[in-house]
DNA sequence: AATTAATCGAGACGGTACGTCATGTCTTGAT
DNA sequence: ATCAAGACATGACGTACCGTCTCGATTAATT
C-alpha cells in the first residue's frame, strides 16, 4: 500500500528527521510533552507531512522509537539457557533506553483507543518477537532439552511480562549484572517445568 | 492532611457515587474519553468536589478502580503451588475487570508525570503485594519446599508482569481454565528453581 | 438569552479586554492575520472564554468592531439637508476609523457563510440605521419639505453604499471636507426628487 | 510579461476549463470553500498550471467571475435618464448573478491584501466604469441637461455603491421592476442637482 | 439565635495540545 | 517549457481536556 507512482515522491529525509526528533524529544520532555507541532518544528516539516504519514501522534511515536534491527538475529548460544538469556535482553534492549522508557506507557494508551495501530504493534513487535522465542523453544527440542513445547503465549507473557514489570511497573533500577542476568534463570526454570 | 474540623463536613455520599460513575464511565468509553466533567456530570457532584478529594484525574481514577478487598487474605493452601496460584488469582482480579482493563494503561501513562501519586500508587497496591509475597515465599521456607528466599523483586516481576503481559501487552483472551492456572505450573517452577 | 443563574458568572474584564485586542490587531495587521490566538494572547485570555461568547473570529471581531454608541443620537438639524449630512457622517464614522477599515472586507466575506450572525449584523447595525432614516425622512415630511415619503430601501441603499463604494470600493481617500459633505448634496437632490 | 517562447505552449483549453469550474464552485459552495484544490480537480487541472497564469487565488477567481462583455457597449439612450439607467444595469449585471454575488465580498477581503491585484482590479473594472461614466456625463453637458459636470468619483461612489449595498449590505431582493429601474430617479436626480 | 467557615453544584477561566484545512511553492516523470 | 499529480512549509482554525477559580446556597459547629 505505497502511494501512487504518479505526483511529487515522498521527501526521502523526512521520515529519519522525524524519527530523530521523535528520539530526542522523548528524552527531553517525555511522551506527554512531546507535542506533534514540537515535533514539525524540530524536524523542520510541516504537521501535514506528518499526518500524511501517520494517522495519529501515537503512531507516529511508535514508528520512530520501534526500531527494526530489534529481534533482527535470532541469538544461537548452544543452550537453552543461553537463547532465553538472549531474547530477554533483546526484549530489554526494545523495551528500555531513554526514548522507549519514557513513550511505552503513553504509548500503550493512545494506541489502546485506536484500533488499527493496535494492530500494526502486534505486527511489528510482537509477532516477531513470538516467532523467535518458537524458533527457541524448537531449538531447545531438538536439542532434547525440552521434551515437548510449552504454550508459547504463556512463554511469551512470562518473558516479555517480567521486562515489562521491572522496568515499567515496579520500577527497579537495572540490576548491576544485567536485567537479563537477573530474570533468565527464573524463566530458564520456568520453561524447562512446562517442557518436561 | 484530613480537612479542618470546622465548617460544613463533607457530604458522605459523593465519594460512593463518584466510584461508581468513574467505572461506569471507564467501562463505556475507556479511559482518556472518561473525562473529568463527564465524572462530575455523571456522578452528579462538582468539580471542585472531586479535586477537594484527590489530586489528579489520574488518582480520582485509580483511587475508584482500586478496591481494597483485593489481597485483602493472604491465600494459605498449604503448599507453594497453591499459594502461588492463589497470588496470581488475585493479581489477575486486581488487573482484569472492565474497568482496570481499560483503565491501566492509562493510568500507567498519567502516574509517571506526577510522582506523589505514583508513589501512592505503590504503596497502596505494590507494597501489599510484595508483602504478600513474602509471606508466601516464607511459607514455603517454613515447609522446606524452598531452601533459600529467591530475589523478591524478580519473582514479584515474574508473577505480576505475566498476569498483565497476558491481559494488556499480548492481550490475549482469558483461557478457559482460568489465567491462574495457565500461568502457576511455569511460575511455580520458576519459584523452585530459584530457591533450590 | 442570558448564561444561567447558577454557577460561575462570566467575567466582566474579558468582553472589554477582548474588544480592546481585537481594536489594536485590526489596526496593526489587519484582518486577516487577526489571528484567534493572538487576540487571546493579547487579551490576557483564554480561547475557550473567546468560543464561550462568540461563535467564530467573524462574530467576535463584528462585535468588537460595532460599537453601539454610533447611531445613537439622531441628529435633528431642522433640516432635512442638514439631517442627510449628519446620516452620512454617522453611516462614515461607522464605516471608517482604522480598525472597521481594515475589518469590513473581511467581516463581509466571512459572515457571509455562517448565517446567524448576518442575521446580527442585520439586528444591531442595519436595522437600527434604518430606523433612524425613517425618522429624518418623517421629519422632513413633517416639515413639508417632501410630499411623500420615498421607498426605504433605495434610500438607504444609497446613502450606506456611496459612503461604502467611496472607501471600500473606490477607495478614495477622504476629502479635505468631509465625506459627509462631499456626497450629502447629490444624495440630497435624490431624496428630494424622489419625495416629490 | 508574457511566457517564454521555447518550450512546450500552453495548452489553450485550460483558462476556459478553470473558469468553468470555478463559477460552478462558487455557485455551489461560496468562495470561502472554493478551494484551489477543488478548482484544479474539478476542471482536471494541475495547480501549478493555475498559478503560471495567475499569482493567487483572488486573481484566479476574479478573472473567472469579471466577463469583459460587460461594460462593452456605452448605452446612448439619447436622455441621461436613459442612460444612467443604462449604467446602473450594466453595474448590476457585473455585480450580480449566482457566482459574482458569491465571490464578491472574499474577493474585496482577499484583494485588499495583496497589491498589485488590487491595482488591476481597478484597471479591468473601475477604470473602465469611471471612464463609462464621464462618456455620459459628457453626453449630458453636450445636450444641455447639465451646466456642469460633477465630481466624477462622487457619482462613481453613489451609482456603485447604491447597487453593491442593495446586493451585498442590505441583500435585498432585486425589485420586479429591476433594481436599475429602482434606483435611477433617486440617481438621476441627484446628478441633476450635482450638475445644476 | 447569630456567626463562622468549610462544603456543595454549576460553570467560567487560562493554558495547552490536537487534528483539519487552505494557500502558494516545489518536485516528479511524461509530453 | 509545459502538463497532471501530489507532496511540501506555513500557519490559522475550532475543539477538547485539565486543574483552578468564583459564584450563591447550604450545613454544621461554635459563639
Amino acid at each position: 500500500m505505497t502511494h501512487n507512482r504518479r505526483g511529487r515522491p515522498r521527501e526521502q529525509g523526512i521520515d529519519a528527521a522525524v524519527r530523530a526528533a521523535v528520539n530526542e524529544l522523548l528524552e527531553e520532555v517525555g511522551y506527554q510533552r512531546c507535542t506533534v507541532d514540537a515535533i514539525a518544528a524540530r524536524a523542520g516539516v510541516g504537521k501535514a507531512a506528518l499526518y500524511r504519514r501517520w494517522k495519529s501522534k501515537a503512531e507516529l511515536v511508535f514508528a520512530a522509537v520501534v526500531h527494526d534491527d530489534t529481534l533482527a538475529a535470532p541469538p544461537d548460544t548452544g543452550t537453552l539457557r543461553g537463547d532465553v538469556t538472549g531474547v530477554l535482553a533483546d526484549i530489554q534492549s526494545a523495551l528500555d533506553g531513554p526514548q522507549v522508557r519514557n513513550a511505552l506507557p503513553g504509548l500503550l494508551a493512545d494506541l489502546r483507543t485506536e484500533d488499527a495501530p493496535a494492530a500494526r504493534l502486534g505486527e511489528l513487535f510482537l509477532v516477531r518477537e513470538r516467532a523467535y522465542l518458537v524458533e527457541v523453544l524448537d531449538r531447545a527440542l531438538a536439542r532434547g532439552e525440552l521434551a515437548r513445547r510449552p504454550e508459547v503465549p504463556v512463554v511469551h507473557a512470562m518473558l516479555l511480562g517480567s521486562v515489562f514489570a521491572w522496568l515499567h511497573l515496579l520500577r527497579e533500577t537495572v540490576p548491576p549484572g544485567g536485567l537479563a542476568d537477573a530474570l533468565a534463570p527464573g524463566l530458564y526454570g520456568a520453561i524447562i517445568v512446562l517442557g518436561r
